[in-house]
DNA sequence: TCGCGCATCTGGTTCAGACCAGTTTACCAA
DNA sequence: TTGGTAAACTGGTCTGAACCAGATGCGCGA
């Protein structure tokens, strides 16, 4: 247990770490960049950790927490640690819609539309839609996944008043798409904003993640070109999924 | 240690929650929105907790850092745990400069220069700023805090044939300023690019963060009316002190 | 009054063991 | 071959104990 007693002789750059979790956590790392461990590869549990390094358990885990924090791997409950496959770049303002810019980098998109329903606008609602309190707004919950990885949960809302029977179409396409086909709304205008969060309660179970896993939040307004909100939608993403990138002048 | 035998009378929409440590989040969450702990207050110990609740310290712990992940509080170093103050709003197209929106936004901003040198260009920063390897750019490295707390490091590079004695003048005030007003030099558009991370190393030190906490690293390129870069900014905040809103035209 | 130093407090790290609850696998029966 | 079930496996939760190291505060000495 002789803990401090590593009598370690390499320099302070290198791994002389201090604390074991860090040691280990550069351990796993480099086996994962030398790609020793590829992106999908399953760890070994953290028992055969334990036995392979010597450290209790919770370290183990605490290296573990680390990495996942970092975006390298991440958990599938009570199934083991995986490496996380690369990031999925995002650019808000080239928005044509999740499958295709997934689909662009070469990765395969899925989405599964977890319900569907057409509810009276609550006074937020009916603020940002400029609708009377109690119009009907269609809601649209939806999981979309890349490679077969959930990576995202979202919450769509959109006036009923100017999409009638919008809930009949196959809602597991391009909503963009549908708008403009069969609708001819077209986005003029985006408001976003977004923060890191952490992901918790329906979020947390849809995205088959613990709860109080770090992810990011996105909440946008979509406006037509009168100034219409046509839209409004509330992203959460796995942290380690996404990278937002944007173009933008300044003002 | 009866585990399970909190024979709670509480509904299934209460806390009547299946683990302990997810029941103590809503504990000090409730103590926290009912205003009984105001931001800035310090929270008890984690060993007083301990006693108050009858449980073990991994136990608390595992709660306060849900409470962290989720923004609510935050720790200093050995010090204790604290109620978070509310995340400032940055709009990367609204640039006007760090000090000018935190104040607007009734805080206290402050910046420290950490270091600054003229080093030579390598490949990478050869590359973005269009310049030959080894081309002189100043480098500044800058702590900024909001009343008081450490909540970005930024790492700035700018290419030191437009501004020459650049690092003299004081770089504790907007360098956004000083670039127009002293060199001239306007921004035009930003090439923005962020996502969720993990603070480590450096960025965790200097933010006074335990190494692994979850952050937002956003990379800015900026370029004047002609096209020319003029400065390449790396960007590392606390994930609970910002929210990044955007207004933009979709294209 | 001022400043240094030590005792104390607080979070940080690590250990070892235990039981729980989904997942996965292997095997047996139909 | 197929279907189902039980065993084994894996991460999730929790206990309790110990020691470390930086932060803080109090008191003593100059």
């Amino acid at each position: 247990m002789e803990k401090a007693a590593d009598t370690n002789g390499t320099g302070p750059t290198e791994s002389a770490e201090s604390r074991q979790y860090l040691g280990l956590r550069d351990g796993i790392a480099s086996r994962i960049s030398t790609g020793d461990l590829k992106p999908g590869d399953k760890l070994p549990s953290e028992r055969q950790l334990q036995g392979e390094f010597g450290l209790a358990r919770g370290t183990i885990r605490e290296a573990l927490f680390l990495l996942e924090a970092e975006g390298a791997i991440f958990r599938r409950d009570r199934s083991g640690w995986y490496v996380s496959p690369p990031p999925v770049v995002y650019d808000p303002t080239r928005w044509e819609g999740f499958m295709s810019y997934v689909e662009a980098q070469g990765r395969v998109p899925t989405t599964f539309t977890i319900s569907t329903a057409t509810i009276p606008a609550d006074p937020l609602l009916s603020d940002i839609f400029s609708r009377p309190l109690g119009a009907p707004l269609h809601h649209i919950r939806r999981l979309r996944s890349v490679d077969g990885r959930a990576v995202l949960v979202e919450k769509l809302v959109v006036d009923a008043a100017i999409t009638p029977g919008l809930l009949d179409f196959d809602l597991n396409t391009s909503l963009t798409a549908i708008l403009k086909r069969n609708f001819g709304i077209t986005v003029a205008r985006n408001q976003i904003s977004m923060q890191p969060c952490a992901l918790t309660g329906d979020e947390a179970v849809d995205l088959r993640q613990k709860s109080g896993l770090p992810g990011l939040a996105l909440q946008r307004v979509s406006y037509d070109g009168h100034g219409r909100v046509v839209e409004y939608d509330h992203e959460y993403w796995r942290h380690d999924a996404v990278q937002i990138t944007v173009d933008l002048r300044v003002r």
